[in-house]
DNA sequence: ATTTTGGTTCTTTTTTTTGAGAACTAAAAA
DNA sequence: TTTTTAGTTCTCAAAAAAAAGAACCAAAAT
């Protein structure tokens, strides 16, 4: 006999600074490569109280329509920043930030440098010598690239360490 | 009497391995979010044998139109990877990569680390204290990032040493 | 069996980005 | 003085990105 209000705000209740936490860590988000609402996703994820938010929830939140939710959440899945639980006798998926494997993300984005340095290698391979100011700029570039990537490993211990 | 035939070309004559080398830098850097034309110029810049190319060198080599061009010559010299240089006698500029400048560039990207560490510095003290172990994940990214700044420095300096 | 839930997918619209082309301009050259 | 050079700036069109909305779908609930 009870219809459930479809309409009913099913949206999570966020403080003035929260509201603009998530505001600046979205534009954060979108400068490198984020689309707007992929970003504004993120940052509800970072930002709210509850860590675990529903689709619908996050829906009403940030006032995306369905389609734009499910893309950004599907989307960010993919790309292994966001991940999801589930409770017992609950249909619902309850998304929430894979914060945790910020290490593999950063492993992930020096990877990235070794590759620019491979590309670069190449580069100062069929280089003339007559350039050779500019050549020695670009073999420093890919040499601190590489001693950059070969030390990180050392740079968690030291961190490590730092901690205790 | 004779008038300088303007559609000749001016362009840069290169190889296929340094055409096939400004592509896939310029993919490279439109990924970082760089728009195509200003990617595929600051490639030219950084491959070509001559290091110096004037405005209608670069647009001829990338069949690009003078507005295309001059907008992003303008905008990559404002964020610092463009520079030029001038010959005594002739008035045309001859733009080139700011590749020497690179420490600062590296520099510049660790300094937008610390402004995220502030922000997420933020998001991690109006946290509530429930969320123990996402709030904990947050602190070690913001140590994390902290500490990777600190260490900088001395990155560069043992570096410098292993060079030698 | 039919309705509801929790989304997904397809189509369209809106907005933004990118770049072309023409008109324009200041300084230098003829 | 007029023309050329070396770009700049303005207007517009094409293309791509972003997101809305409606139709759709499988599993679960009624």
């Amino acid at each position: 006999m009870f219809r459930k209000d479809t309409n009913m705000s099913e949206g999570v209740q966020l403080t003035d600074q929260q509201k603009r936490l998530i505001e600046q860590l979205g534009v954060y988000y979108e400068k490198s490569g984020t689309p707007p609402a992929h970003a504004r996703i993120l940052a509800l994820l970072t930002v709210s109280p509850q860590t675990e938010l529903t689709f619908d929830q996050i829906r009403d939140t940030l006032q995306l329509s369905k389609s734009a939710t499910s893309n950004a959440i599907n989307m960010l899945m993919n790309t292994e920043k966001v991940d999801y639980i589930t409770k017992t006798g609950d249909r619902k998926r309850y998304f929430k930030n894979k914060i945790g494997t910020w290490r593999e993300e950063m492993q992930n984005s020096f990877h990235k440098i070794t590759k620019v340095s491979d590309l670069l290698e190449e580069v100062l391979e069929q280089r003339p010598p007559e350039t050779a100011k500019y050549n020695n700029d670009l073999k420093d570039i890919i040499s601190f690239m590489r001693f950059i990537n070969k030390e990180l490993p050392e740079m968690y211990k030291k961190w490590e360490k730092s901690k205790e």
